[in-house]
DNA sequence: TTGTACGCGTTATCAG
DNA sequence: CTGATAACGCGTACAA
């Protein structure tokens, strides 16, 4: 087994120096042809390529960016990482990826861990336990040792770092607005706890609707629930809380959820009690991941772009890398989200 | 904006050797108590942390690992990589994800880069375009650099290398054989052409246990499919493809697919045609995504446990790096799949 | 107890 | 035209 070649090698093999190496690999006008030919031969024999680790060490550049998000195993996020990586492989740098697994402390275990000269800068979408502790520190820390940070999707107001979001309200409003205007007078909304920020937008989006067609406020079409427990793994407590709105209001007509598995679940418990979709109850959900496309009927949903905003994210991060200008404006790109109208709307 | 801190810098502000920071940061026996309480204070203050590019060239090691898959929006990759990321982790490891998106270009360049340098070892599926071409260059110059590779689910016999596979042939026997004793008499496969290894594997173990219980291979029971094509885009075609499959063979009663699309997508063709599932045709499909177990009726699927797979690469390319003993010898793990019942069989 | 020197692999600068 | 030297940041064997 040969380790990969160095300069030096080369150097003690042709009997030069290693600069005279160095620069007739990198066609030097300093280097008589004579050598170039000779020193490139060698070298290409050997297939030497320049070890990445000293070059990092000595442009103090990595060329490797780093995306730390709370879940892999989630079609949104995969989207999103399958956009970095796009334009980060584009532009010559290499991704890593860090999951914090929705914790706050591998979230700041890992940030530490990778701060420390492994990576240039951050791409990140926040974990819900550090929503919930609005503890902050490891961004403001990483970001004044010089590092940048973009946060995407689930971003927090308090830091001042460039952002990619979608427009959660607006696009919670469009949805709903559609259903109203597709007959809707009814309208469950199933959510989560606010302290999830695009669950709160979303939220937020579907009362401004509501408020906008001077429609009342049904305080019992309204279902919040604990999002820090995992319903994917127990979809029947879901399912059963779902059941539990449809019983309190016998009158609902539409349902607007705010991610897929709460609307797939709706659609579901529907048909269950005998629910016919979309003539009897329309539902829309939020996030465009494969469930909708696939689901029987399927589901109408509103489209995040994921892959779109990861490409963003990845343009600001190495836009803001390779300007020198240490601008302090930062800035938030706001991606436009659509609606995707399927089968579980009329 | 202040840089990060290094050895340097602290030694000249305390007025000692970089050497003595060095040391006292370890807490060396060497240094006198007065002074490490002073090194480490300033340290403290300062948040000082070794720079990892540093530590990686001084020790030719960089504890960080690539895991190259052909694509990431794709349940069972994410989980890989999610059961990847865990043990190394653990193990004090960074993953760096490099997707091929199936093409063979991608993937030898990917290796190249990471390669010169940036990584410990490699694991890999290898991408769909590779097998057909059949040109494994890449892999052997890696590994005759020192650079240790694991394969899983898509291997290559050909490199003698860990691997961590299914067992595929058995997965699809064993599906088989319970729709058999479930009652089925003319199973229809629907499979991916034969240069997809594993799609090879599962339609083979279709054909055997077809033959263990002595039925006749009806050859219009077998819709072989170009998996070149991007059929999660081209739904259409799919389904007019398995269309003609039960147009083919009316007494068709049940189905074995390789993946998980497959199978839903004749479950919903078969509904459209009118067919009951599970009562006049039983389905099951391969791979537990998210798909099998949200679909209606839900999946019956063999299970890959891809994130064990994922611990199991790591562990076993871990090892290797750990390891120094310069073992020759591969092993290749076999993680054994488990038929998961659900409605769409009896 | 502290400091010096070296090496990891590379490039840039300067001297020959 | 070529080579020696320094530097990136760290750790450690050896010298003082």
């Amino acid at each position: 087994m040969k380790r990969k070649i160095t300069l030096k090698q080369i150097a003690r093999e042709l009997d030069v120096s290693i600069s005279t190496v160095s620069k007739a690999l990198r066609n030097s006008p300093e280097i008589s042809e004579d050598t170039k030919q000779k020193v490139q031969a060698f070298a290409k024999l050997y297939n030497y390529r320049p070890n990445n680790i000293a070059l990092s060490l000595k442009n103090r550049k990595t060329n490797t960016i780093a995306i730390l998000i709370p879940e892999i195993v989630h079609h949104f996020f995969s989207k999103v990482i399958r956009g970095v990586e796009l334009v980060a492989n584009k532009r010559g740098y290499n991704v890593i990826v860090g999951l914090s697994n929705e914790s706050f402390s591998k979230e700041v275990i890992n940030m530490e861990m990778l701060a420390n000269g492994s990576i240039d800068g951050f791409i990140l979408s926040i974990s819900k336990e550090t929503q919930q502790l609005q503890d902050y520190h490891h961004f403001n820390e990483t970001m004044s040792q010089g590092m940048p940070i973009v946060m995407f999707d689930r971003v927090v107001n308090e830091i001042n770092c460039d952002k990619v979001i979608v427009d959660d309200f607006k696009g919670a409003k469009n949805a709903v607005n559609k259903l109203i205007s597709n007959g809707c007078k009814h309208i469950g909304l199933i959510t989560t706890n606010d302290y999830v920020s695009v669950g709160k937008l979303r939220t937020q989006g579907y009362l401004e609707a509501l408020k906008e067609n001077k429609m009342n406020l049904e305080a019992d079409l309204i279902l919040k629930l604990e999002d820090n427990m995992d319903y994917e793994v127990h979809l029947d407590a879901l399912e059963s809380e779902i059941e539990g709105l449809f019983k309190a209001n016998e009158k609902i007509d539409g349902i607007f959820a705010v991610n897929e598995l709460y609307a797939l679940s709706a659609m579901k418990v529907a048909r269950k009690m005998g629910h016919n979709i979309p003539d009897n109850i329309q539902v829309i959900g939020f996030t465009n991941g494969v469930l909708s496309k696939h689901a029987t009927p399927s589901l109408s949903t509103v489209s995040q772009h994921a892959q779109q905003m990861g490409e963003t994210a990845a343009d600001l991060l190495i836009n803001r890398l390779e300007n020198d200008s240490e601008e302090e404006i930062y800035q938030t790109v706001v991606i436009e989200t659509n609606l995707i109208e399927r089968e579980s709307t009329k």
